[in-house]
DNA sequence: CAGAATAATTACACAGTGTAAACATGACCG
DNA sequence: CGGTCATGTTTACACTGTGTAATTATTCTG
């Protein structure tokens, strides 16, 4: 409109600046300089706006040794974001600084199959809250993101088959004035496990996250990448058996039949949300006998068999495997290696290929939302869209 | 090394605007502008200068109204790149010009097996007789790109399973001075469509390219994307059938073992190669038996279940298929449809999933991998290397 | 051959960059 | 306790590529 040349480049550096502070929690110039490869003059320039701007705030960090750094940059803990966190089982709504700290949550159930008309009243009702600790203390939220099983698919979200044009209307009226991005689930995880997990689960590098739940699916890590670069990485519907299983999509042999916590919840008697609740070694402490657990070890083959299959399509040098199966015994859990070895184009090999599991984190919703708010405002380069131009000229 | 600043943009806006007129084969300035969104200003410089550097020329052009533009700009065609295709059964030289126009082939059988050995060998041999015709009609190569199968592995090619250093450093030393870069097969090809297939095939926009052959494997086409930012779909070694029939990795129950040339050829009892050039209707030509077609149309039901699988962790709005099943007829194909509509996630639709057919091209080798050459030599805005700074001044 | 319509070029101002020099800071040492 | 050293940080300056807008070129129309 107004139309003064903003070149790319602007917002672009000070978004990569801002997103490396986001990632590192803190850097010297020095750091900042290498990590963005801009010149130290450069960053220079860049930390001075910032500052000026309240974005970030330097402190006083002597290094040990002689002409070492002098100030320790980091984002400003007064800006506020929101995280809206939905799942099969609750809506959530967090509201924290780009540092991850939550100073708000609200959790409230939510059926698996909530209608988008239930949604509707439940996010308004919620929202009223929200607004009312965010005006008792005059917190300015300046970005939001809502994070969604199943989003993001062309052919409509299977878990939760809204109107997502009517979503975004409802969203926009309920929540004026605030930028807010709607993501996948599996990707505001994988932002989640960027910015806010202090030390990751020991993976460097690109890998496949993959996590077994309700559903099977992923995100593939590339550390190259910005977050929204992240497509989800869907495998649960993978046919693996031709007339096996009935799969809830309406198909026969999906993975997901077969794997999710819904199936392990059939085999072992116990209610979905409480075996990755139970945490480790819940096999053993569930006296679960060998029957049922032969059959958890073939499914277990059978992840093993997709993932092979996947990652010929997709190769990349690491995975690391979240839920279930993270709690099974390594004896049983070396069923997925079985599994690989029979799919994965040359076999199985420590060399080639990291797998690694680490414990289902449940009950931070929605924390991994509030990171992707968090990356969110950093990618924009903290500018807003429409914050410029204050009257500066009248129109004729 | 003589270090003088040159902004990364530079190089990327020629390459930019080399790229639009390589894939449009001569625009004029204004569509040139829209195509690479830079200014009118913008394009008129580059172009100037891209012509100062023989690069580009412009041919007088008027429009049929007032007013427009006077001149089409095209790539120069005396920039001559050199494309060299290792396939199953040949390796294949080719020089020729950005427009793709074959000055020179060259063409040696090559076994299936060929050994890293006998592979310098035959390379050597080939490359004598092309320098001898560079040098004879004073060309110089300005680029080169060599396609090869199963390229770009981390776990190694499977197909010609080589030392990739030790090719590398041979490249170098038989083609000194001369950029060189290796790619994928399907990489090529999709560099062949792009570029040098006067109309496409008829799919705008993404869309997954898949070729039945020796092995099946494709790639994921995403127009807003540059060709090296592809990457080969190898989907011939998804286990669709644990137990199955075996494949030549080793493995059981993968695609490839069912519906490869191979495996087709065993069926009908035609030699794999033949196949292709049989063209259409090759099933009725061979008058082959009702059992043999059942077969088929199974193997094809397989295609779909696995392509289905592909693309739930995939999605693409488009799949072109080329191969021996572009040849059978479209009642044999639509076996694929009803696979796809057992594994692609919400079914078949033809609203949501276009799926067609194209006859494979067979016989154009190298062309693949000019018209790669030709990419890569533009990709990198005509600009070589070590083409700098001629002796402009002395060092005291 | 003037006028209309559009294309192509050019002059100018501007923003962001890197280089290199200047300035700042703190450890170490005599 | 002040000088030296090693490094970090800022600043002055030159440079590049860009967009805007004015200027010039081209070609058809009447």
């Amino acid at each position: 409109m107004s139309g003064r040349f903003v070149p790319r480049s602007r917002r672009q550096t000070r978004a990569t600046v801002l997103e490396s502070l986001l990632r590192t929690k803190g850097a010297f110039r020095t750091d900042l300089a290498r990590e963005t490869s801009l010149t130290e003059a450069s960053v220079s320039r860049i930390v001075a706006d910032l500052r000026s701007e309240k974005l970030v705030e330097e402190r006083k960090e002597s290094a040990p040794h002689a002409g070492g750094p002098t100030a320790l940059v980091t984002l400003s803990n007064n800006i506020n974001v929101l995280g809206i966190e939905l799942s099969n089982s609750r809506l959530s709504f967090g509201v924290g600084n780009l540092g991850g700290t939550l100073d708000y949550v609200e959790r409230m159930p939510a059926s698996p199959n909530l209608d988008q008309d239930e949604f509707e009243r439940l996010f308004a009702a919620s929202t009223v809250a929200l607004r009312e600790w965010t005006d008792a203390r005059g917190v300015d939220l300046r970005q939001a993101a809502m994070s969604i099983p199943g989003y993001g698919r062309e052919a409509g979200n299977p878990i939760f088959p809204w109107d997502m044009a009517r979503l975004k209307r409802f969203l926009g009226k309920v929540l004026p004035r605030l930028p807010l991005t709607l993501t996948n689930s599996v990707v505001a995880q994988a932002a989640f496990n960027r910015y806010a997990m202090p030390s990751t689960y020991g993976v460097e590098g690109d890998h496949l996250f993959l996590f077994v739940g309700h559903g099977v699916a992923g995100v593939i890590v590339n550390e190259a990448e910005p977050i929204d670069a992240f497509s989800p990485f869907e495998m649960g519907h993978m046919v693996i058996e031709r007339d096996g299983l009935l799969c809830r999509c309406g198909h026969r042999g999906c993975l997901e039949a077969y794997t999710s916590l819904r199936a392990v919840s059939t085999i072992i008697g116990v209610p979905g949300n409480e075996i990755l609740a139970r945490g480790d070694r819940f096999l053993d402490a569930l006296e679960v006998d060998d029957v049922a657990r032969d059959m958890l070890r073939e499914r277990q083959f059978l992840i093993g068999l997709a993932l092979g299959n996947a990652l010929n399509l997709h190769p990349v040098p690491a995975v690391v495997i979240s839920g279930w199966p993270s709690l099974t015994p390594g004896s049983d859990r070396s069923a997925i290696f079985d599994g690989l070895n029979q799919s994965l184009l040359g076999g199985y090999d420590e060399g080639r290929l990291s797998l690694s599991f680490i414990a289902p984190s449940i009950g931070n919703d929605p924390k991994a939302a509030l990171s992707y708010a968090a990356y969110c405002f950093v990618s924009g380069g903290g500018l807003e869209a429409a914050r410029d131009a204050p009257a500066m000229e009248e129109t004729t």
